[in-house]
DNA sequence: CCCAAATCAAGAATTATTCTCAAATTGCAC
DNA sequence: GTGCAATTTGAGAATAATTCTTGATTTGGG
């Protein structure tokens, strides 16, 4: 992330970072800094929110079904680009090795001549965990 | 789509349906359907589009930066399900063949355990048209 | 044609987001 | 450290988006 470093860059990573398997809205993350009292205005996390999704530190998804935009962190230990699976009812991101996502896009790039965007991308679904546990889709 | 059918239900799908390769947030539905004089009230619009997407005749997308949503017609001539991709330059629409739909559906579940969700997956990227012919994205 | 159920629309109410601008912070140059 | 220009922040106003309410209208089966 471009731009001098400030607290308030920090605290909005760090509230995501506490919570890496779940998705906020940006009022969500406001309301919750503030009322534990962090030192950081709602104007303020509605500009950074965007500007960290930008550079790659948090994903974007909206609801499958409603209106409202999420976000969440991502914790990538790969450098190379690579698509990215959600689950829909833990909420768990899940990074898609990168050879299997080459192949993917390759494969798209041969049949239709389509380019993916690995990076704006998401995949929804249900994780092995979730699939045999059962239980309610939270997104 | 259940329940009865309405003028406004048709009014809404001709509307998008006219316009195959672009997609709109919901205010600019009811904005454009209101200024052409179509019987039809934003409160409807607001609460058909949503099921419209439910049933599967539009596919809701969240913008690559910037928050709002935006909805655009499915035109399936094939049953089975099937992922899309979506081109960010044109916003034209692709579906991805049956058959490797299913290729990637059984190495996500082969691999991770992870079953995905055609229907709410959308791939973004650039469609080999607009890749040869550069151009701004839009979305 | 009748009627119950479903749907609609106007606009009020609410919620979400952006904007404004003075004050505070940052980090580089010295 | 200190000074300083550029960047960032935050309070709250302004705006935009979405939901809700309620009485009127429409729908389709009988």
């Amino acid at each position: 992330m471009s731009g001098y470093n400030t607290e308030q860059k920090k605290l909005i990573i760090d509230f995501f970072s506490e919570n890496p398997e779940r998705s906020f809205t940006i009022d969500q993350v406001a309301a919750a800094l503030c009322e534990r009292g962090a030192p950081i205005g709602k104007s303020t996390v509605y500009r950074l929110i965007p500007r960290l999704t930008e550079c790659g530190m948090l994903k974007k998804f909206s609801e499958v079904s409603g209106r409202k935009n999420l976000y969440q962190i991502v914790i990538c230990e790969h450098r190379c680009e690579h698509f990215h699976m959600k689950c829909k009812i833990c909420g768990k991101l899940f990074h898609m090795d990168c050879a299997i996502s080459a192949a993917l896009t390759e494969k798209l790039l041969a049949e239709y001549g389509f380019s993916a965007d690995k990076e704006n991308t998401v995949i929804f679904g249900v994780c092995l965990d979730c699939r045999s546990r059962g239980g309610e889709q939270s997104l």
